[in-house]
DNA sequence: AACGCTTACAACCGCAGAAAC
DNA sequence: CGTTTCTGCGGTTGTAAGCGT
């Protein structure tokens, strides 16, 4: 909301702060829809508007761009979220792009302040299956099959394992010898700040990992079903964990359905009883400019109103329009971008989902929609961390047996 | 109704890396 | 090759709204 009233911004050279007016939106979106994303600093100049660049790009990849998906998280976005941070800590951008329309703002809000409130009450982060999972797979990790230079894969088509990723939160313990040039250094316990359930797990002895035993099953059956409908636990494989992604652009678009090439075997596998899990493609085609903004006026032509500073002055429409640039439609609509303040509590929903009796208060708040979502984000990794990525999170089971776990 | 607390969210900031010059 | 600009990310903050008392 306004931080500082909505006024001119002293000491930015004229530039406004605070809340987006409606005509402010407009604006923006018009000179995406001509130009494109990107060169954000570009738009105050072509435009007028008193906005950085900065804050340009936000407004846009926060609420304006199309198939941002607004309200609250499904209990399957939620248990994402869980899985994700609890495997890659706070990299928001990074868990954003598996939450199709979901933006990193938003999840980094809901991490914070679900975090904020865990905190306070003395619980534990994760649900016990979450960190089981996470346990799980950390172990596993610990690759049996690696080679001589760590790498899991003697072929070296495929990146390393992010075992020897300084981002890796699960990576090996310093007692192990990691390869040169690895971060080694980042196994520090300020690194560890950011993955509370690493830390959570940090002399947590769960497997019998010198011996390689298969360790406890703790996945579902099903989640078998997600490699290929083998239907076995998953133990054997080391699901790559994700390689530090590259720099994301920001203007990439997802341009088909199709997963594009070379995903193979890892796409075969993703074509189990993983539907439920919102994906990303995992081609992204960077565009040099927009599709046409096909703007529809919600009902009521209420534009959202962005904090208290909101002005109610231009709300002229933006007209159906073919694209000047690609001949393509996209649908663009104001609706949804502010949604209710408050969720509506439905812990049975979550409950059922984590097998966790109600008012065990893992989800404070969720909301009901369940519905998938219009599209994907634009908001995306490069297509090794996709598909690493989408292996890895193909691999944990959807169902979670059910147990008691009063927080 | 008023007040205080909590939550959700928008938006800003600083930093770092990539790209452009 | 150094500098500047642009872009993206993660952290933080301010505020409106919901809720309980």
């Amino acid at each position: 909301m306004a931080r500082s009233g909505g006024g001119v911004d002293g000491g930015g050279g004229g530039l406004k702060k605070g809340p987006w007016t409606q005509a402010e939106d407009k604006l923006l979106v018009d000179h995406v829809r001509r130009h494109g994303e990107g060169n954000w600093n570009a738009v105050r100049r072509e435009t007028g508007l008193q906005r950085c660049g900065k804050s340009c790009r936000l407004r846009w990849a926060n609420h304006l761009r199309p198939n941002l998906r607004k309200g609250p998280f499904s209990p399957e976005e939620e248990r994402q979220i869980l899985r994700l941070h609890g495997l890659i800590g706070n990299k928001w951008a990074r868990i954003s792009s598996y939450l199709p329309g979901r933006t990193d703002n938003e999840i980094k809000n809901y991490w914070n302040t679900r975090l904020k409130r865990r905190q306070r009450a003395g619980l534990p982060l994760y649900p016990p299956d979450i960190e089981r999972e996470i346990a799980l797979l950390r172990a596993q990790n610990i690759n049996p099959f690696a080679d001589a230079d760590g790498n899991g894969n003697a072929n070296g088509s495929l990146p390393p394992p992010l075992l020897y990723d300084a981002s890796n939160p699960f990576a090996r313990p310093p007692t192990v010898p990691s390869p040169s040039g690895s971060a080694t250094a980042s196994h520090s316990p300020l690194i560890n700040q950011n993955y509370p359930l690493l830390n959570q797990m940090q002399g947590m002895q769960v497997f019998h990992l010198a011996s390689q035993q298969s360790p406890q099953p703790v996945f579902h059956q099903d989640s078998g079903a997600a490699l290929g409908g083998h239907g076995s636990f998953v133990y054997s494989g080391l699901p790559p964990l994700p390689t530090r992604p590259q720099e994301l652009p920001s203007n990439q678009f997802d341009t088909s359905s199709s997963g594009g090439g070379g995903a193979g075997l890892l796409e075969s596998l993703l074509l189990g009883d993983d539907h439920l899990l919102p994906r990303h493609n995992t081609t992204m085609v960077k565009v040099s400019s927009m599709p046409a903004l096909t703007y529809r006026e919600p009902a009521g032509s209420r534009l959202p109103v962005h904090g208290a500073g909101s002005d109610s002055d231009d709300t002229s429409h933006y007209l159906p329009g073919e694209d000047m640039h690609h001949g393509a439609k996209w649908n663009f609509t104001f609706e949804d971008v502010k949604p209710a303040k408050r969720r509506t509590p439905s812990e049975a929903g979550i409950s059922d989902m984590f097998g966790i009796a109600p008012g065990s208060e893992w989800f404070s708040t969720c909301g009901g929609s369940t519905a998938p979502s219009p599209g994907p984000s634009s908001a995306v990794t490069d297509d090794e961390f996709n598909l690493d990525m989408q292996q890895f999170m193909s691999l944990l089971p959807l169902s979670i047996d059910g147990h008691s776990w009063n927080a």
